[in-house]
DNA sequence: TTGATGGTTTGATGAACGTCAAAATAACCG
DNA sequence: CGGTTATTTTGACGTTCATCAAACCATCAA
């Protein structure tokens, strides 16, 4: 998977309201611009960052290009970002540790560990 | 929650190898700095970013920094690309599509929300 | 073919980014 | 105090980024 190209993409925030926009179904690139503030051309170019981390799929409907969401990617960037951020969570959960919401400012909190 | 802050830390390689370093547990800022080819001085600024985005706790421990995941915010963090990303694949698997890939995080990754 | 419509590509520009070297700050120890 | 260690801050530099305007390409309708 074209991680850096994923989270690249993920960076802005337009790209994100596009990817937001489609996940109630696909678009022209026309309709999603009635969405924007910005030229068609710099919307073009955020439609092809998001194509190039797999993100978006497009197809020609007569004079019009339809963007939507590339699904079978998806569950692949879900993965990665729970790789990412849900493992420390469950271990939390998991541990049962009482309240780490907050941490103790006290003597030492444990210790590095270095292999 | 400052998604744009947490978005821009995650878009750069360095910063996600350091998140994942830290998932093994806590280190000082020259013990992070050891497995990166780059001056501690620009780690340092990562190190910013990071923490900017609540990603990042910093505690002091005598002459060393000491750095550690935030893990009060992952939980909202993965809410939040899950808000993204797990919403076509769940609606896909939902409505029957085969080949349900090797995803299933764990302990069953629960929707909570904000508690 | 011509004209109109829908999008993309190109070139330019200012802002933001990642990096380094060097200076500055902070804590310890003699 | 002065010196050493650990880390951040600053200032500069080259690169990447988001954006616009304008030129360009593709499709449809006469």
């Amino acid at each position: 998977m074209r991680t850096q190209e994923v989270f690249k993409a993920l960076s802005d925030p337009t790209r994100r309201r596009i990817l937001k926009l489609l996940q109630s179904g696909s678009l022209s690139a026309g309709e999603i611009a009635e969405h924007f503030p910005i030229t068609k051309g710099s919307l073009s170019h955020h439609f092809n960052v998001l194509k190039a981390a797999d993100l978006l799929r497009v197809e020609r409907r007569g004079q019009s290009l339809v963007y939507s969401l590339n699904t079978t990617v998806f569950e692949d960037v879900a993965a990665m970002l729970l790789e990412l951020f849900a493992t420390e969570a469950s271990r939390d959960r998991a541990s049962g540790a009482g309240s780490p919401r907050t941490v103790e400012p006290g003597p030492s909190p444990e210790r590095r560990r270095k292999p």
